[in-house]
DNA sequence: CTGAAAGCGCTTACAG
DNA sequence: CTGAAAGCGCTTACAG
């Protein structure tokens, strides 16, 4: 395999000019340039890995630590780390996989080494043995997810509040006075992540900076549950005439055929917005209104802060990325009367 | 952050020293052993990633190439990934991740640029022109799955062919005289990876060296059309007392429901075994009988061959991984006179 | 059992 | 606009 020298020596330059050349770090001459390109072409060369992460500051490899806890939606979760991956790819960035076992070990390992420049953090939990790592390591790094302590760390998530804000927002702009929120299983508001006390917070909030009616429920995932847990909720007095749902796929799934057993039609009779699905739900018997996690959005940036680390220029902060509606047509005018 | 010279100059050695003694390479005097293994912990010292690289002839990394397509099953192969990242840990390897995008353009980046001393490449259709690169690359490399052609390549898969003839003879050695197998969507078999026609053939082989009955049936996804397509399969004379379902998990619930429905019963009336799912059977409405693919199975096989590879001694090959059968008792005689 | 030294393939001041 | 050379941090023959 090829070397810069081998290629010097076709070109009849220096390994430097080539070296330069290579990288654009400094002009070089159009005759001399060609030169080179030509004998890059003619011997297939590539610039060794090894040799340049050695010689230069940099490994252009960040380590990506993904663990696979048993309450991760799996299609969710590997959306994240191809977003992560892509992103890298922008910034000509390897994506080095450490996986749950090796969590901590592995991030020491792999920084300690300087195998990698930086590391990008996914599935923040409140209290993660990752975040608190980071910030010992002092390595650049960016997690996406926001721990409880975010002290000297960079962080990047969703907007969750600005989210269920735009939900009651539209709701209550079409006309709604009585909201609901039927949220996760009790266990995800437990422990875990911080995001679903933040959506539901939220969404209270707004609801009551609106001046309107809001309760909010926790539903367990089997669909007797959800029959339930709605019959509760559209039974109160005034009824609901906005929904707005953060679970997972099955419950919204469980929700729109509890609505449609109890003879309701939405968005007539009942208002429904899905919370911050990492799912589509433009295909969902009716489709709805969301106001989703888009990955690559949250990624892209993560990834973004990360590089600009190395540039040594990045103040820690968390930065919450503003949601977006999307508008399927789930959310009407409640009846007039109701 | 210290390097082998300090570690040398604090143990009072030379830093070849250090370096045999970390790398176990060549016998070390106990009192330097002990000298040098105080200077490591004094110093925090771990090798850096990139001299190691560029002076040894091992980067200890592996490329993953893990394509997402449409028809991927998430769960499956997040689960796929994480058994080649867990793999390779166990060689001391890390896994540089690849996205579909790259898939070409990044095998060849990172092989030619030497940041990895191999490549997995996962989710093998059956004209991937992945299977091809790696062919003409001569880079060390496994395939997960196996393509048209093999010719130079060493390949790792389930036996779907002996999956399929375990399922049978079950039923069979049970008493079932007429077996059924549902299948994946015809789209599935006509594009894609060759595993479904594996599995096909392989049922209705053993099946005819049994000498039983034998049908097979594609299934569309949706639950009407697995209801009709069950009907179609049960009302055959002489009825079949014993089904293989080979499909992804929604099918298996709704076979399942769609047998509930017709008031049959598992497996009093009817004999049922799950053909190679990637999920878990044993929590079904009844539990499945199955014959599970495992990623853990044919991961650490394929990381085994890759790093076999760079000793110099594996002959290309198609190596398939034996089946192993789950009893969760779905499996029983068929009702006398049936 | 241990050391001095070459060399892996680059990048980047330094010099012209 | 270009080159000679030092140096990144290791591994590994070679030598004793």
């Amino acid at each position: 395999m090829a070397n810069i020298h081998d290629v010097a020596r076709v070109a009849g330059v220096s390994i430097s000019t080539v070296s330069y050349a290579l990288s654009g770090k400094r002009p070089i001459g159009e005759k001399t340039r060609r030169r080179i390109d030509e004998a890059v072409r003619e011997l297939d060369y590539m610039p060794n890995a090894a040799g340049r992460m050695l010689a230069g500051t940099r490994t252009r490899i960040f380590a990506l630590t993904a663990p696979l806890r048993s309450d991760t939606y799996a299609p969710a979760h590997m959306a994240f780390v191809l977003a992560v991956a892509t992103a890298a790819r922008k910034y000509d960035y390897d994506v080095l996989l450490l996986t749950e076992d090796e969590a901590t070990d592995g991030l020491h390992r792999v920084s300690s080494s300087r195998l990698v420049d930086g590391i990008i953090v996914l599935d923040v939990s409140l209290h993660d043995e990752r975040a608190d790592l980071v910030r010992s390591l002092g390595v650049p790094a960016a997690l996406i997810g926001v721990p409880a302590d975010t002290e000297g760390l960079v962080c990047v998530d969703l907007d969750f509040e600005a989210a269920a804000g735009l939900a009651v927002d539209r709701l209550v702009d079409a006309g709604h006075r009585s909201l609901a929120l039927l949220g996760h299983p009790p266990m995800v508001y437990e422990r875990g992540s911080n995001f679903p006390m933040r959506f539901r917070d939220g969404f209270l909030r707004r609801a009551a900076d609106r001046g309107v009616r809001a309760s909010f429920s926790m539903v367990e995932k089997d669909a007797p549950h959800v029959r339930t847990a709605l019959a509760g909720v559209l039974d109160a007095d005034p009824a609901p005439t906005g929904v707005v749902v953060h679970a997972d796929e099955g419950v919204h799934k469980a929700v729109l055929e509890a609505i449609a057993a109890r003879g309701l039609s939405v968005p007539d009779d009942l208002s429904v917005i899905a919370g911050v699905p990492t799912f589509d739900t433009s295909g969902f018997t009716p489709p709805l209104d969301a106001i989703p996690l888009i990955p690559a959005d949250s990624c892209t940036r993560a990834v973004e802060l990360a590089v600009q680390q190395l540039d040594g220029t990045v103040e820690p902060r968390v930065e919450l990325v503003a949601p977006k509606y999307r508008d399927h047509g789930s959310v009407a005018a409640p009846r007039p009367g109701s």
